[in-house]
This record gives structure tokens, C-alpha cells and sequence, in this order.
DNA sequence: GGGCCGAATGTAAGCGCTTACATTTCTTTT
DNA sequence: AAAAGAAATGTAAGCGCTTACATTCGGCCC
């Protein structure tokens, strides 16, 4: 249906339409259009008059092609599919539409060859700059942006110390407080449910915090349980029920994400266990689940929707050259609630 | 950080570049890509060395300018803060990726004029189709839509009867055999929270098929009480709230969404009530909060990833011109969870 | 072997815009 | 009031690709 006629110049006026209208040259057009300020205010008012009267909009590839340059910034996220980086990805939408840049958002279901994928294609499709979670990938791709000269900024972590800047937040910090509080509540049979860690550093960092604050409490880290699976709830539930299988069961269960702790406690009470009087459990994120849950998840609150600003700004500053491009840190904070008690 | 510097040429290869390591002419290089059935398998081979000794990949700006066509489809959903639509796009996604197509999403906040907004963005940006969510909107963008002959398809709605085709499931229908579910669960005395109605028809069709299960059950249904309110937990709950006070207060909340409903349970919970026993309390969209809570909610649930894919794939063949284009409807199928039970 | 035809390839004209540079117009300055 | 300089505008050359049309090539028929 509404197959495209050859003649969409008649429906689509250009930049040649409006010039012809307003009485100036096309380059005048366009000057008004992108630098104002740089042509007469009386020349301007007739072209944006013709602009209102034909409904002129400039072409975007036509645009990006002369200029070299597409006011476009992508992103790759893990996954569309679940809530985490959607509250900040709206952020960093809002943030970068206030500075007349759109965001491309693409997903990797957590496999890095197509996340290696999906930076070559938005790379291709012109992307000013790219957004990437986690710092952990192939430094061919890395050898690649730098080549293109695409400006790269991490979000959802915090490693100054990695070639990319950074905006986020220490995730072994942020674990290794909760850890230090589960242990504050007397816990000392700590068991832990992680995400995957071979292709996720943040997953990695977290597991390392439990390890460091079990340390502190004296306890040996290296005979810390820790169960890794898939980032859903099912999962949760099934490496919960294998974790307190074994007698003595741990009597705390720190989980890397919320959703795994949710899977948990789903488990636990289908279990007929009692949380927290039975078994405590903690997640990471806060996501709104976290409080929707009987008892509510205590949880690792970041700061999502600050963290998608900021990330934004930063990294356009980065594709403008304006302004410095050092890491940020952002500040994560202990959410306790219902799911986190003393032990027994 | 890293400038653009002028010569980028020695870094970005070019369809000319590819040409002369290839020893032909550029049109054949274009023919490799777009037609490779159209140049004999030695060429072709020739070529697709050199594109991948160079690293080529064609300069997305200038093909779309060229071949007037993007390849890129436009969606524009309420708000990617909410899990609603996210499952639904990455299957929207995939699909269009597997043609090759890819997806742009931008979200209105549920403001009409933003998406007006949105909708002009994605068109001058070149998207050669644009999925929307719900039919209602100004007449004026539809005029324009069809002036510049952009294919237009409407999910997560079913209504034939509108001008252009959507793909998704009868919203009135669904909430008419939810309710009457409910109805025959012995409540009489139901109560409504919804959404706002003004700018969302899905939200009117489905009060509507509220009020058709009331009516056939012998009630009055202009004496329903609905009460509207905007999306979010916390919003359901203060709705809940206001609802329960009268007396003698509705054996039978039914929420437009889950969100709503969720908020409304926590309410009921915070407020003394046992859910079912005391009240009972049904939700529409079947996101995976709903099984989570205690007890689980009883909601419709609608297919979000099957019509993402058959939504995806319907629009993509609107706009290549291949295939039919009526509408598509989708069945949504009751979840009797443990939040509805008869009245006391 | 000449003529014909279809397939494979090449030539070159844009696609709609931006921008370096040239030209014109207006201010200043002396 | 003329010269010099700055500001506004115009001219035209691309940006990297696709594609209509022209050309060449090779196979086939008579």
C-alpha cells in the first residue's frame, strides 16, 4: 500500500523550495537553520516564513552526509528486555534531546559477538559517539572505535583506571557495603547468587565485593559459595533451591541483581522457609519490583535516572569537544528492608 | 578527546576505494552489495575481498540519501520506563533485524504533542515506516503521515474499523471477559481504576468492556465508579484508597493495568485487607511483576513478544510493498491467579 | 561468420544538504 | 568622502552512494 511515487519532490520541498520562496540562496537556508545568528535577522524571518509556509524539514542523510555528521549517539545495552538500564536510557534520551542529539538504542542479549555487531552497525549508521555498559570487550573493538575516532563513554560502572571514561559507580564498593551489612546483622554462612561473570565485568566486581567484606569479617573468601546462572527469575529460584540443599544451609543469600533475589525468594517461600526469619536475602539494583515484593527487597539503590544524565552530557561534551572527559563516580546507597535480618 | 581530524578518508574506506583494489567500477561494487545476484560469482568475489581487506562498510547517510530508503522503521511507544512495550520491541527488533531493517524508538511520555513531535522527528529523519501505539491521535499527523506516504501500522490495539491496520489484541473485549470472570465470581459490587482515558484508547476500550460484563450481568453500568488515575504504583494505591472508603465499599477491584493493580494491592495489604478474602483485586498486561506479588495477580495476559514479531514483520512488508496489510488480531488469554476470589 | 539478444559491467548524473571561498553590502575609520 | 575592514550573502564543489542508461561481451541461430 502507499507505494512511493517518483515524484516526492512535489510533496517534499527542500532546501532549494524554501530558498526559491524566500528570495536567498540555499546556503542562506541552511545557515538559518544551523547557525542562526550568523545571518541577518530580517533574511532569517522571510526563510523561516517559507520553512512554516511549505513545511519544510530537512533531510536527515542528506544532512549527515554533507556534514559528516549525524547528531546521533548510540547505545548498547545488555537487554531491552528487562528494567535495569530503561529508567536511564530514558535519562540520557531526554538529556541528549535537549541538545538536539537522538539516541540509538541496540541490545546485545549478553553476548558479546553481537554486541561486537552492534557497534559496527551503529558505527556505520554515523553514530557520533556510543554509549557501552561495562568496560569489558574485545580490544579489537576497541582498536576499531579508535581508528573511526567515535568517542566512547561507559556507563552502569566506574573503573578510572580503564583506557575508557566512566560514568557510574563502583560496583565492588556497593557490594562489599552490603556484604559488610549482612555480616553487621550476624550472618556468617554467607551463599552467593551471581549473573554469569565471563562476559560481564560488573557481575565479576560484585561477586569480589561479597569476597572482600567476608575477608574483613575474619571468614576465609575463598570457601565462599557462589552460584552462577542466568539474569531471570526462574533462575534465581533454581540456584536458591540448589544452594540450601546442603546442611548447614547458608543463613544469607546475597544476590548480584534484584531480579536473581526475587527468583530467591520466590524459592524461599515456596519452600515454606520464612524470610528474613529463616534465611535473609539481598539484592542489587532496586529496581521497582524490590518494593512491590512481600517483605521488600533490601537492595543497592543507583541512582539510574542521574546516572542516564549524566552519561549523556558527558559523552556529548565528548562528541562537541567541549569540556573535560574524565570518569564520574557516582554514589550507590544500602536499601534495608524486609528480606534482611538476623540469623536464627 | 579524540578530534575528528580532516582526513578521515585514510581511514574510512570508500565504495571507490573497494572499486579500485577490485579492479572495477563502483556501480559494480554497489550491484555486490544491494543485487549480488546481478554480477557474475568471479566478480563478486573479487569484491568482497577487497571490502573485507578494507574493512568497508558503506556510509549509511549516503546510501539512504541515494537510494531514498533507510531501511530503518520508527516506533514510538508511551515511555520505556515501564516494561509494557520493552519485551514487545525487542521482538519488534529482532524481527526487523532478521530483514535487515533496524528500529528507532523514541518514547512521548504519553504526551500527544510530544509524539506529534516525535513522529515529524522520525519521518525527517528518513524511517521508511512508523509503528504506533493506539489509534487515537490528531488528524493532522495522519494527513501529514499520508501526505508523505509514510506506511503507518498501530499496535498493541485492534480496531479494524480505524483507517490504518494494527496488529494487536480488542482491548474492550479482553476486559469484558475479565470482568465478567469477575462477575461470575459472585462480585456486584466492582469498582474501576484506569488509566487516564483522555489520550488513550486502549485504556477507554477497556473501561468500556467493564462496563458491557456489568451490563450483562444485570448491573448498571453507568453506576460503575471508575476512577482515573496516572500510571504508576503509587498512584494505584492512592486511587485504592480513595476507592475503599465509602461504604459499603466494591468486593472487586478491577485496575486497567497491573502497574495500577499492584499499587492497588499493596494499598489493600498496607490498609489491614486480606486480598482475596476481604477484597479482590484483577490487573491487564500480565508483566512479570504480576506473578511476583503475594498473593498472584489475576490478569489478562496479552502476548507482547508474538505481536512484536507479527507487528514488525506486517509493517516491514507494507513497506517494501510485499504482502497484504489488513489488521491482525491477537488473543489475550485470563491468568485466574490468587488475587480474585469471591466475596465474602 | 554476421547479426541478434541478453547478461554483465561501466559511465555519470544526481540524491539534498553543508561549507570554503568569492562576492557584495554595510560600517567604521581617517 | 574614500579606503579599509567586517558582516552578510551567494556560488559551487563536494559528501559517498545508487541507478538509469550506455556500452561491451559472449553465446546462439541461421
Amino acid at each position: 500500500m502507499t507505494p512511493k511515487t517518483p515524484n516526492l519532490t512535489e510533496l517534499v520541498p527542500t532546501v532549494a523550495d524554501v530558498a526559491r520562496r524566500a528570495g536567498v540562496s540555499t546556503a542562506t537556508v541552511s545557515r538559518c537553520l544551523n547557525a542562526p545568528q550568523r545571518v541577518q535577522v530580517k533574511t532569517r524571518d522571510k526563510v523561516m516564513a517559507a520553512v512554516t509556509e511549505l513545511g519544510y524539514s530537512p533531510n536527515f542523510s542528506a544532512r549527515s552526509l554533507a556534514a559528516r555528521r549525524t547528531n546521533t549517539i548510540g547505545a548498547i545495552i545488555p537487554t531491552m528486555d528487562n528494567a535495569i538500564f530503561a529508567r536511564g536510557l530514558q535519562a540520557v534520551q531526554e538529556e541528549l534531546g535537549r541538545a538536539g542529539a537522538t539516541l540509538l538504542v541496540a541490545s546485545s542479549s549478553y553476548q558479546p559477538a553481537l554486541e561486537a555487531e552492534q557497534i559496527r552497525a551503529l558505527v556505520a549508521r554515523g553514530a557520533d559517539g556510543l554509549m557501552l555498559i561495562g568496560h569489558q570487550r574485545d580490544p579489537e573493538i576497541y582498536a576499531f572505535l579508535d581508528r573511526r575516532q567515535v568517542p566512547v563513554l561507559v556507563a552502569w560502572a566506574y573503573d578510572p583506571s580503564q583506557p575508557k571514561p566512566s560514568v557510574g559507580f563502583d560496583n565492588r564498593a556497593a557490594m562489599r557495603a552490603m556484604a559488610a551489612e549482612v555480616v553487621a546483622h550476624g550472618h556468617r554462612r554467607i551463599a552467593v547468587i551471581s549473573a554469569r561473570q565471563a562476559d560481564n565485568d560488573r557481575a565479576r566486581e560484585r561477586v569480589l565485593g561479597v569476597r572482600d567484606a567476608v575477608a574483613e569479617a575474619g571468614l576465609d573468601p575463598t570457601a565462599l559459595p557462589v552460584f552462577e546462572t542466568d539474569y531471570a527469575i526462574e533462575a534465581g529460584g533454581a540456584a536458591f533451591k540448589e544452594m540450601v540443599a546442603p546442611s548447614p544451609a547458608p543463613t544469607a543469600v546475597i544476590c548480584g541483581n534484584d531480579v536473581l533475589a526475587i527468583g530467591a525468594l520466590r524459592a524461599a517461600q515456596s519452600l515454606g522457609m520464612d524470610v528474613p526469619r529463616d534465611i535473609s536475602i539481598t539484592g542489587f539494583d532496586d529496581i521497582e519490583l524490590a518494593t512491590v515484593t512481600t517483605p521488600a527487597l533490601t537492595t543497592v539503590h543507583v541512582p539510574h535516572r542521574e546516572m542516564g544524565e549524566l552519561a549523556a552530557r558527558r559523552l556529548w561534551q565528548m562528541v562537541t569537544g567541549d569540556g573535560q572527559a574524565g570518569s564520574l563516580r557516582l554514589e550507590t546507597e544500602l536499601r534495608i528492608r524486609g528480606t534482611l535480618g538476623a540469623p536464627a
